[in-house]
DNA sequence: GCTTCTGATGTTAGTCACTAACATCAGCTG
DNA sequence: CAGCTGATGTTAGTGACTAACATCAGAAGC
C-alpha cells in the first residue's frame, strides 16, 4: 500500500464529498473533483471505478457472514440472521459521526447513489442467504430472512440519516428487534 | 394513447429484450436497439427515459398503497404491511410467463439493472412506509416494516426467477408468510 | 551521484448513454 | 387541399468511463 497513492485516494475522497455537498452530486463532474484534488480525471478512475464509488465504502461483509454462521442452526433462519447481524453490529465501532451522516444523506437524496448503495447491500444479503442455506434453511426461506433483515438495517440507516439527533446503534438494534416475532 | 407511438414503444421493448438476451445487455447499445426497431436513438429515448427502463416496468404502486391502507390500523405495522401486500398480490393477474422469467433473470444477472430494479422497489417501500405512518406507526417502525416486506417480496421474485419451474404466486405468499411472526 | 526500474500519473482519443434545439413528416381535421 | 399536431429525424453537444501510450517521481543498487 504505497503512501503516495493512498494520499491521493484520500484527497480525492475528501474533496469529492465536499464538492458534492457544496454543489450537488450531479452538478459536480468527475473532472471538477480531479481538478480540485490536483490530478487528472484518469487518476480519479484509477482509484475509484465509478463516480459513485467515491462516496460508498462497505468492507463489513466477511464479519457479518462469520457472525451469522456462528448463531445456532436450530433457530429459525430469520432469527438466526437477526441475531447474527445484531452481533456483527455490536462488534463494530460506532461510525456515527457527522461526516457519515452527511454521506448517508447524500446517498439517500440521490436515486442513483441509493441504487448503488443497494448493490452493496445486495451483496451482503446474498452472503447472509448463503450462510443460512448452509445451515439447512430452504432457499426461499433463507432469501426472505436475509432480505427482511437487510431491509430493516437499511431502513434504520436511512432513518438515522434523516434524523437530526441521536446515535445510530440503538436504531439498528430497534429495527432488528422489530423483526423479532412479537406480534 | 395514440396507436403509432404505442406500436413503436412495443416494438422497441420487444426488440430490446431479444437483443439483450442474444448479445447481452452491455454489448447491446441503444443505437442497436433503435436501429433494429427501425427508428432513431432519439425515438428510443422519447419512449424510455433510460436504457434500463426498457426492461423494467412497474405500475403497481398505487394499488399497493391503497390495499395497505385498507388493512386495520390496530394491527402492528409489519402485519399491516404484510397483509396489504398479500391483498395486492392476490388482486393482480399472475404475470408469471416465460418472458417475465427471462426478464427477471436478465435483471438478476446484471448489477446495474438490479440496482435500477431496486429503485422501483424503493419507491414502493417509501409509499408503504408513508401509509403505515399515516396509520399511526412510528417512523422507524414504519420503515422497518416496509423494508422487511419489500425485501421479502424481492427475494421471492429472485428465487422464482432462478428456479426452473413453478408459479410465482405461491412463492410470494410463502415469503410474506415467513414474516408472519411465528418463531 | 547516477542509472535503472517501477508504480503513479498525464495525454489523447475514443465509445456510449443521454439531452437540447430545431427540422420534418405522417395523418387527421376542417 | 390547407393546416395543425404529434411522432420522428438530425445534429451537436456533455459527461462518465476506457484503452494506449507517454512521462515522471522516488526507491534500489551501483
Amino acid at each position: 500500500m504505497p503512501s503516495r497513492a493512498q494520499a491521493t485516494r484520500d484527497r480525492l475522497q475528501r474533496v469529492a464529498l465536499r464538492l458534492f455537498l457544496e454543489r450537488g452530486y450531479d452538478a459536480t463532474t468527475v473532472n471538477d473533483v480531479a481538478e480540485a484534488a490536483g490530478v487528472s480525471h484518469m487518476t480519479f478512475f484509477r482509484h475509484f471505478p465509478t463516480k459513485e464509488s467515491v462516496v460508498l465504502d462497505d468492507p463489513y461483509d466477511p464479519l457479518i457472514g462469520e457472525l451469522v454462521r456462528a448463531q445456532p442452526t436450530d433457530l429459525p433462519p430469520l432469527e438466526r440472521a437477526r441475531r447474527g447481524l445484531l452481533a456483527a453490529w455490536s462488534s463494530l465501532p460506532e461510525p456515527a459521526d457527522d461526516e457519515t451522516r452527511a454521506r448517508v444523506r447524500l446517498v439517500a437524496g440521490h436515486p442513483g447513489l441509493r441504487a448503488h448503495a443497494w448493490e452493496n447491500n445486495q451483496r451482503t444479503e446474498d452472503l447472509v442467504a448463503e450462510v443460512l442455506r448452509d445451515g439447512g434453511a430452504p432457499r426461499l426461506e433463507a432469501r426472505v430472512a436475509a432480505g427482511a433483515c437487510l431491509g430493516a438495517l437499511t431502513a434504520a440507516l436511512l432513518d438515522w440519516g434523516a434524523a437530526d439527533d441521536g446515535p445510530l446503534g440503538p436504531r439498528v438494534v430497534a429495527a432488528l428487534e422489530l423483526l423479532g416475532g412479537r406480534r
